[in-house]
DNA sequence: GGCGCTTCACTAACCAGTTCGGATAACGCT
DNA sequence: AGCGTTATCCGAACTGGTTAGTGAAGCGCC
C-alpha cells in the first residue's frame, strides 16, 4: 500500500503493478469479469499468475482495482477543468464538451462501468473512494446551474443530479452501444463526422434544455 | 422447426421451450452471457439440461434466441403504436414516452442489450430478423419529423437516427447504469417521483431540441 | 538473517456439452 | 385396420477440458 517506499526500494514493484493492471483492464474491457481469464491475463504481463494474486488478492480484487484506477481517471480529468472563472453557459457547454469527449476517447472506462452494472454495482459499492466522484463533479455542475439561474440564462428548474444523468446518459449511450446500433443502424460512432455531429447534439440539447422555461 | 406440426403432436414442446427460454432470460440478465450457468438454467426448468441442447443447440444459441425474442418484444410495442394519426409534436411525445416507459417497464431487455454490447453484437450480427427492428421504427419517426418540418412545427435540421440516438440514449442509460448510478449519487430510479421527472424531462429535452433551430 | 519479491508445478472444483436409455405419437405399408 | 418404423421428446449420470487459486522453495537487497 506505501508506493512511496516500494517506488524506493524498488521501482519494480509499482510497475509490476502498473503492468498488470493494464493488461486486466484489457482483458475485463474485451471479455467482461466472468468472460476474464487470470491465465490470459498472467500471459500477457511481463510476470506471473501468482504475482497477480500476490498483489492483488484474487480475481475480483484484481477487477475492483482496474475499476478503481479507471473512476479516478476521469475524476483527476474533471477536477482540472476549472469552470468557475467562465460564464454559466459557457462553462456548461465545456462540461458538456469534455464529457462527450471524455467518453468517446475512453471507451474502455464506458465499458467497465457497462461491466459493473451487469454486476449490480456490488464492486462499486464496496469501495469507500468512489464517493469523491461525486463530491467533485456535483457541486462544480450545481455552482454553474446557480450562477445561470441568478444570470437569468437557465430558466429551467432542474437539480443538477438530473442535469448529470441527462448529459452522461446522451455521452454514454453512444460508446456503450456502439455494437448493437452498429449492427442495427449501420452506423459507425468512430467516424469523424458522426461524432462532430453527436458532439454538437448533445451540447445543444442539454444547453437547450436549461435555457428554457419548464 | 415446424411449429404448427409440433403445437399439433403435443403442446408440450411450445410451452417447454417457453419455459426455458424465460427462465434463461432470467439467468443470463442476472450473470451475463458468461456469467450464466446452464445447470442452474436447468434445475429451475421443469425438464432438463438435455432438453436445452436438443432445442437450442448450445448455450449460446439459448442465449441468441433469448435476444432475439427480447428484440422482438419492443418491436412488436412500438408498431402497435399508430402515430401517423397525431399531428407530428403529440406524435413525437407519445414516441418519447413510449421509448420511456418501454426501457422503464423492461429492465431486461435493457440488461440483454448491455450484455450484447460486451460481447460486441456478435450474436446480434448474426440474426437476420434484427433488422426488422430498423425497418420498422425508423421511417416511423422520419414521418413524423418530415411532416413537423412541413408545418413548421420543428425547424432543427437533423436525422431520424439521431434524433431516434438521442431518445433512446436517455431512456436506456437510467435503467442501465441504475446500478452505479445509485451506488455514487444514492438516486433510486425505480422511485416513482424519480421516474417521472425524467420522464418529464426526457420528453422535453427531445421535443425541445427540435423545436428550435440548429 | 529477514523481508519483499519471484517462480513453477500443482489441485480441486467447475461446467459446457454428451452418452445412452427409454417413452410416445405420427406415418407408411400391406 | 393393424403393424412396424421413425421422428420427436424426455431423463439421469457422466466426462474431459478448463480455471481460479495455492504451496513451497529460491533469490537478492537491506
Amino acid at each position: 500500500m506505501s508506493d512511496v517506499k516500494e517506488a524506493v526500494r524498488k521501482p519494480d514493484a509499482a510497475r509490476t503493478k502498473a503492468d498488470i493492471l493494464a493488461v486486466a483492464r484489457d482483458e475485463f474491457v474485451r471479455h467482461g469479469l466472468n468472460g476474464a481469464r487470470v491465465d490470459a491475463i498472467a500471459e500477457k504481463t511481463r510476470t506471473t499468475k501468482r504475482m497477480l494474486y500476490y498483489y492483488f488478492g484474487s480475481k475480483e480484487g484484481l477487477y475492483s482495482a482496474v475499476l478503481e484506477e479507471a473512476y479516478a481517471g476521469i475524476r483527476t480529468a474533471e477536477s482540472a477543468l476549472e469552470l468557475d472563472a467562465l460564464d454559466p453557459e459557457t462553462a456548461l457547454r465545456r462540461l458538456a464538451e469534455f464529457t462527450f469527449e471524455y467518453h468517446d476517447a475512453n471507451p474502455d472506462f464506458v465499458r467497465l462501468v457497462a461491466v459493473e452494472n451487469i454486476h449490480q454495482a456490488q464492486y462499486l459499492r464496496e469501495m469507500a473512494s468512489i464517493r469523491e466522484v461525486n463530491a467533485n463533479v456535483m457541486p462544480i455542475l450545481g455552482g454553474i446551474l446557480d450562477r445561470g439561474r441568478k444570470a437569468g440564462v437557465f430558466l429551467r428548474d432542474c437539480s443538477a443530479l438530473d442535469v448529470h444523468l441527462m448529459l452522461n446518459g446522451l455521452c454514454f449511450h453512444r460508446v456503450s452501444n456502439r455494437h448493437t446500433l452498429g449492427a442495427i443502424f449501420g452506423i459507425d460512432m468512430a467516424d469523424p463526422g458522426v461524432k462532430a455531429r453527436h458532439r454538437d447534439m448533445v451540447v445543444e440539447a442539454v444547453v437547450g434544455y436549461l435555457k428554457v422555461a419548464g
